[in-house]
DNA sequence: GTCTATATGAGGATAGAC
DNA sequence: GTCTATCCTCATATAGAC
């Protein structure tokens, strides 16, 4: 049976170039800019094959949730390997922020549109499980990570008190605020990422003890007089190709 | 000139009919399904008519934008009266992550929509002031919050050496992540919201001085094997109508 | 499986009559 | 000032020929 096998990755290789195609177009132009007939004129085909392999546009737009969220964690597992939990802590959120800055249309689309994109993402990058709850896997990194913490008992006053799941959730938004804002407002960043980035994980994991081996995070974390302004383009991603900005509006009246 | 005089009120007053009837639109059924049919509908008006009054569909939205910061900071001027600052802050705090529960949609326009809208927002509310950067008032009451709190010399560890507009901006951001989360995301608060925010503003402000006058914050503030789920909808805002929740898609896959 | 052609409907914005 | 009528663009989705 040769032949159903190859058309079957016919169909899958033509499934790709679907998401490929409108992965490039949701970097480059914003997810409100993906539309069928654009896809199809990128990869040279009739708007009505495009529905020979995906139901609608959100189907193509939660695809693309999960291969984004499964680029997120892929960017996580190297550092999972980082001995000292609170130094891990600190690669993790950095980690996270670079990928938002880097990825701001991805980022937006997983977690920025729609709950049900979220969903996908979670759901589509744990496996095709779909058990209640599909748990949110960097969620889980990061309360293992506080576990451990706790274990050492090397946590202080509120933190030490505070159930980590809740402790997790709260960090986690602390980061996508900082992301989140840094994409949406243009007002916002005053003072660079990496200083906010520094102060917020500070504020939550206390001061860096110096006692570690590896180079501590808030050396260059601290703000002196707000000094440079605008994102800086960092794009310290050591993963895929970034996405420039996508051109939004103006930014101040 | 009296005729003129009317005309120009009778003028202001359909403008003002033309912008509560897209807050309407906008708090039911979000921002996207705003359009100038649907306000001509609404108000028993041509579409032809808006452009008299609004230039386009986004100058509609400005307005909107700078209504619903107003709203904000309105909410936000009983608190300036607390006199213990790290007590104002946690008020603030929590004020703005009632505001925005309470108004879902108008605070993902300002602030989870488009940087021209924050942009508009913020001037909007600050007077017609056009100078380079208008400067964000809400910020402005958490900075000088926290200049007191550091002249008092009750600051610990990291937040003693940050400087406060960091500090401030970076706050912020950790407060807009919850509420961003909680509007966008339904997998997120497994956490009560209270809790979240209570966390937060412990992480920033650290534990509340049992000192003080008022029942302090944290209380209920810490969660216990989290408790409750979903948003409670608590809708502690004593402004005005609270929004309820738009349809988005559906939650989990 | 893939295409052309088209149904269907939405939206923003404008021209020109009253 | 206001309306009617209209232009234009763009979308999703389907029918039916190849």
């Amino acid at each position: 049976m040769g032949i159903a096998e190859r058309k079957h990755r016919q169909k899958q290789a033509l499934r790709e170039r679907i998401l490929d195609a409108a992965r490039r177009i949701v970097v480059r132009e914003g997810f409100a800019a993906l539309s069928m007939r654009k896809i199809a004129d990128a990869i040279e085909y009739s708007p009505a094959t495009l529905y020979l392999h995906f139901e609608s546009r959100d189907h193509i737009a939660h695809a693309l949730c999960a291969e984004g969220y499964a680029q997120l964690l892929a960017s996580f597992a190297p550092l999972a390997q980082i001995a000292d939990p609170a130094e891990r802590l600190r690669a993790l959120g950095r980690a996270y922020v670079a990928f938002g800055v880097a990825h701001p249309e991805t980022y937006r689309l997983i977690f920025m549109e729609d709950p049900s994109y979220t969903g996908a993402a979670l759901a589509g990058a744990a496996g095709v499980s779909e058990d209640d709850t599909a748990g949110d896997a960097a969620l889980q990194i990061m309360i293992d990570a506080l576990d451990e913490l706790r274990g050492a008992g090397r946590l202080s006053g509120s933190v030490a008190s505070t159930e980590p799941a809740v402790w997790a959730e709260a960090l986690w938004a602390s980061l996508h605020g900082i992301v989140a804002l840094n994409l949406t407002c243009s007002v916002f960043p005053s003072a660079p990422l990496e200083t906010l980035v520094g102060v917020t994980l500070d504020a939550w994991l206390g001061e860096p003890q110096a006692a570690g081996a590896g180079a501590s995070t808030s050396a260059a974390g601290r703000g002196k007089k707000t000094a440079a302004r605008r994102r800086p383009s960092t794009a310290s991603s050591k993963h895929t190709a970034p996405e420039p900005a996508t051109k939004r509006k103006a930014a101040g009246p």
